[in-house]
DNA sequence: AATGAATGAGCTTTCATTCAT
DNA sequence: TATGAATGAAAGCTCATTCAT
C-alpha cells in the first residue's frame, strides 16, 4: 500500500465562495465517477467538471482520494442516520419491524446511483484506514447494542454485542456484495425479504 | 474504467520448463502484492522476483490484471472445491454439519496470508466483469441448491434458490467485508460459530 | 533562466506600520529558509508565518527572488560595512592588522546562522544579475584599493588595483566554497590564520 | 533542502544502444542548459532534444538532479585529472611550475563553455551532500600534500596539510567566484598571474 | 491597506506495454 | 523463446502570483 493517503480536507472554508466551490467539487466528482469510475476519474477533469481551476480544487481536497474519502464519509454519515433514526422512532415498536425497515432503507439508498455507491463500496474496500470507517462501524453497533437492550425481553442471543455485530455484518456484507455484482439485486424485493427474515429469526425469540 | 483489461491468459503453457515459468510470476506475484499491495505491485518488479524478463511475462500474461485475475481465479477455484467436496461428503451428514464445517473452511482460506486475500478481494470488487466469477456464483449457488434439495425434509424455506442465495451471500458478504476490513475476526471462533448459527436457523426446520 | 525577476521592493513602506510589516516578512523568510532550504521556502509559508496575508507580502516584494535579493542586499552591506570600518580604523596601523581584522570579522559574520548564509551565498550564485553585487565588488575593491595606497609603502605588488582584487578574490571565494560546502572550517583558527598569512605575503613588502 | 535526490544513474548500460543513449542524454543536457539555465531546463525538454523517450531518460536517470550531479562529476573527474598529470609529470621539476601550470589548466579548463561551467558551479553550490565532491576535495588535498612533500626542500610552511588546503581553497574558491560572477576574468592572463604568484609566495621557501 | 480565494501553466515522474534483436 | 531497451500517454500535484472583495 503506497501511500498513507491524505484524505482529510486540507482547509475548511470559511467564505460563502469557498463553500460553493466545495460543494460544486464535490458534485462534479460523484458525476465523473458516475461516467467514468474511479480509475478513469482525474482529478483536471473534475475541476474542469466543477468550473473550478485545478488549483482551487487541490486547496480545499490534498489529494484524489481525499475526493473519495469525503464522499465515502458522507455515504456512511447518511447510512448511520437511517440507522439512529430508525432506532429512536422504532422504540415502541418490535424488533422485526425495526429490522425491515432498516434494511428497506439500506437496500433503497443504495439503489440511488448505484454506479457511484459501486465506486465508493471499493474505495471502502481500497482506502486502507480511514478512521470515519471504523468510527462509523463502531457507533452502528452501538446503536444495535443500545436497541436490541431496550427490547431485551425480545431477544434470543445471549451475547447481545456479538449478535449486533452478527446481524449486521450480515446485512452490510450482503449490501456490499450486492452493490458490487449484483446491483440488479437491490430491486429483488423477495431477496430482501428473505434476508430480513433470515436477520430476524437469528435475533427474535421465539420466533 | 479505462482499460477493458484482457483477464484471459495469453496462451496455456505446454512445455514443463513454461509451466515452471507461469508458476514462478504467480509466486513472485503474490510476493510482491503480499509486500507492496496492488498499487505498488509493477509487472517489471513481478518479473524481476521471478527471475524472468519482462517480454516472457508478457508471454504468459497479456497485462496486469491478467495476473491478479489469475490469482482471482485459483481463489474462486479452491473455494468452489471446499464447497463441492463437503457438499458430496455432507450427502450423508445433517446440513447443520455441512454449513459448520463450510464456513469453518472457509475461514480458515482466508486466515492464510490475510494481505494476499484482501487483495484479492479488491480485485473482485475492482475489476468490472470477470466471467470466472459469475460462473463461480452460479455454481456455487447450484451446488448449494442441489444440497438442499437433496436434503429437503430438512429445508425449513419454501423457495430453496432463494434461501440457497441468501444463505451464500450472507457468509459470502461476511468474509468479504471481514478480510476487508476486520482481518482479526477471522480469528475469532465466536464469531464465526454465531454465523454458523444464524445460518442454521434460517435454512434447517424447527431449530 | 525563466524569470527575469524583479529584485527591486516594490515600494518603499513609509508609515511605521508598513515598516513591522516587511521587517516581520524578513524575518520569517529567514526562519523558513533556515529550516526548508531556499527550494522548500514557498511565498505562502512565509507569509504565514510572518503573521500576514500572502496579498501583503506581494505588496512590498514583487516575487519570491526579491525576498532573497533583499536578504543578499542587507548581508553585502553588512559585508561592505566591516571593511570600511576596519579601512577607517586601520587607517593608522600596518596592512597586517587590517587583514587580520577582516578575516576575522567575515569569518565571524558567516558563523552565525550558518543555514542562512549557505543559501544566501547559492542566492548569489544563481541570481544572474544583481546591480548590488557589482556594486559591492566595485566598492569593496574601491575601499583596497584607497587602504593600500595611503599604505604604499608598505605594498609590495606594483599593480595595486591587481592586488586588491586578487586579495580580495583569495578571501571571498575561500569563504564562499568554506560556507558552501566545508561550513566547520569557518571555526578552524588555524585555516584562518594561514589564510591571513597567504594575503599578507603577497601583498606586504619583505614580509 | 526538500529532496535527498537520487543522484546516482540508476543503472549501468550493458548494450552498446544503451550507452548511446546515455550519451546522448549527455550531451542533451549539456545543451539545453547552456540555452535554458537549470531552472529553465526541464526532463521532457532535454529528453526531446537527446531524440529518446522521457521514459528512456529516467531508465537511466533516476531525477532531474541526477542528470546534474553526472556532469559535476564528470567535471571533477576532468579537474582531478589535470592535477594529478600535472603532478605526475612536474615530479622532476619545481612548486612553482606545477602551480603555474595547473592554474593555467584549471582556467582554460573553465574558459570553454562557461555557461554550462556556471550552471555546473551553482549544482555544486546546490546540492546537499554528493559524496562524489566530498572524495574529490580528499583526493585533491592528498595529491597536493604528496606532491609537497616529495618538494619538501623547497616547501615554507610547517604544516604541509593545512598549507595544501590553504592553496587549493584559494584557487578553487576564486575560480568558483570568477566562474559564477566575473567569467570574463578567465581570460585575463594577468590576472592568472597574479594569482599564481600569491600561492606560490606562500607556498615556496624563501621566494 | 489588507485579505485570501482563485488561478493554471507546467513540472517531474511512473509503469504497462511493445518489439527489434 | 527470451530479452530488456525503449516507449510515451498521462497522471497527480505545486506554488508564484493575481485581483475581487
Amino acid at each position: 500500500m503506497p501511500r498513507p493517503a491524505l484524505t482529510q480536507p486540507r482547509k475548511l472554508p470559511t467564505q460563502a465562495r469557498a463553500l460553493e466551490t466545495v460543494e460544486a467539487i464535490l458534485a462534479a466528482t460523484r458525476r465523473v465517477i458516475v461516467k467514468q469510475g474511479y480509475e478513469g476519474t482525474t482529478t483536471n477533469r473534475v475541476a474542469e467538471v466543477a468550473g473550478v481551476s485545478i488549483g482551487s480544487l487541490y486547496q480545499y481536497f490534498p489529494s484524489k482520494d481525499s475526493l473519495l474519502a469525503e464522499l465515502v464519509d458522507r455515504h456512511l454519515n447518511k447510512m448511520l442516520h437511517v440507522l439512529s433514526t430508525t432506532a429512536a422512532e422504532g422504540q415502541a415498536s418490535t424488533i422485526e419491524e425495526a429490522a425491515r425497515t432498516i434494511i428497506h432503507a439500506v437496500f433503497a439508498a443504495h439503489r440511488v446511483s448505484p454506479k457511484l455507491h459501486r465506486v465508493i463500496m471499493q474505495q471502502m474496500a481500497r482506502i486502507g484506514t480511514i478512521e470515519n470507517i471504523d468510527a462509523f462501524e463502531k457507533q452502528t453497533e452501538q446503536l444495535v447494542v443500545d436497541f436490541l437492550t431496550s427490547h431485551h425481553s425480545e431477544v434470543r442471543p445471549k451475547n447481545v454485542k456479538l449478535a449486533a455485530r452478527v446481524a449486521l455484518l450480515a446485512v452490510r456484507g450482503t449490501t456490499l456484495w450486492t452493490v458490487l455484482r449484483r446491483p440488479e439485486q437491490l430491486d429483488d424485493e423477495e431477496f430482501q425479504a428473505e434476508l430480513t427474515d433470515m436477520v430476524i429469526r437469528y435475533l427474535v425469540k421465539g420466533s
